[in-house]
DNA sequence: ACCTGAACACCGTTCAAGT
DNA sequence: ACCTGAACACCGTTCAAGT
């Protein structure tokens, strides 16, 4: 009669409260924010759902553990920018932070809309933002002009914005497409004359044309060049 | 023995879409995002959650119909300020116009959250964004730059914009609280020295001071004055 | 100390059935 | 045409019980 020979992996592997959000970040990477369930996520690590609840107190802690985890891979990545950038402008120095928070934020694209429903704030969300109010400072921004400097930033300065029309390309009723734009045209008259300006000048990308990189630099820099004025005059 | 005197009122007043997303806003309005359920919009009415489905497909139609109620209060709000600012420079009136939206979504401070969540774009809220481009062409916007103005703006052409710090206000430990500043001062400097001048200059305010309406008011003219700047070069 | 089974109170939704 | 009851496949979570 065979025995038990070799003990499952899991019992040489157990359950952490790290292990547990490490999977949860790769869960919602791979399937989405709607995915990440407490029953999905148990599954994910061979367990049973309430097993989780041993390690952290509910699925609130899972998401705000999860954003922990995001935030400390954003603060690595902009610590690495502020040695090469050490002697540059606090403008030059601010975008190049921005940027690399984006870049990690591209990898965990449910990671705004975990923010957006956090109440509390970690202290990896609390360092970043320490560090962004520090190059104002060292900038030369007043403690006040730098706080409306991070208002006025916003979620722009983790690095994304809230994008307003996401394409995710309807294409519904192909067919009638012209019936359908002059019908449009009619309504929205400003917003169909600029596809078609938009069509002329590129007529390969008639939807899903908006370049999000360019679109947030574009936005940031705005910002930005206003803020440096400000700080230059006021 | 008394007979059926009186229909009850639920005869009188059957269903319709337009009254199930009207009672969806004010449950909305009342008790949040979260008791909007399809049961709780059913027992609102009079009637059982199956119900609702013979008026709309599903929630998502739900959602998507109270941001369109929505965005026909924006509409109407905007159009208002229309005629008064009429021989105003466009950001003047553009202002005008988002300070009115954004009233409009401060009696529905449910509504940034279903907006974030649509997938597609309601016709009032391509009214409200044609508008918009409107605005922005007769300030003398090409549709190039016109368009990278309505992306610069964002949410914040609705009236909105992403809150990072809501402060919930947790005080979770009052009493150590000299000892949590001590540390806090350590691990983000820039921010307690923030705090510090800010209790120093009004002492009443030690957090929750930040005046949302000023923050989104000053967000949003930087952005305005730099769009303006660049109409006038580029 | 760590994990689990059964159960509870919710969700949104389908489908056959009522009037 | 309009509404409903019963049922399904999910949620997050509690609690007593296992090792």
């Amino acid at each position: 009669m065979a025995t038990q020979v070799e003990p499952r992996p899991r019992d040489r592997n157990p359950l952490t409260k790290e292990r547990v959000l490490q999977a949860a970040v790769e869960l919602a990477d791979r399937g989405g924010l709607e995915v990440l369930t407490m029953r999905n996520l148990a599954r994910e690590l061979g367990a049973e759902a309430m097993s989780l609840y041993y390690h952290v107190a509910n699925k609130e802690a899972v998401l705000d553990g999860v954003l922990d985890v995001v935030m400390g891979e954003i603060n690595e990545a902009v610590s690495k920018v502020d040695g090469p950038a050490a002697g540059e402008d606090w403008k030059t120095l601010m975008r190049a932070r921005i940027l690399a928070a984006r870049e990690v934020l591209l990898g965990h694209r449910w990671a705004p809309r975990v923010i957006e429903t956090r109440t509390s704030i970690s202290p990896a969300t609390m360092r970043y933002f320490d560090e962004v109010l520090g190059v104002l400072r060292s900038g030369g921004f007043s403690y006040d002009l730098a706080h409306h400097a991070m208002h006025a930033l916003g979620s722009r300065a983790l690095g994304f914005t809230q994008e307003l029309f996401e394409p995710e390309n309807s294409h519904e009723g192909d067919e009638d497409i012209a019936g359908a734009m002059a019908e449009m045209a009619d309504h929205f008259p400003h917003l169909t004359g600029m596809m078609i300006e938009v069509a002329h000048d590129d007529p390969d990308s008639t939807l899903g044309w908006c370049d999000d990189q360019f679109e947030f630099e574009f936005g940031l820099d705005l910002i930005l060049a206003g803020l440096d004025g400000l700080r230059k005059t006021g």
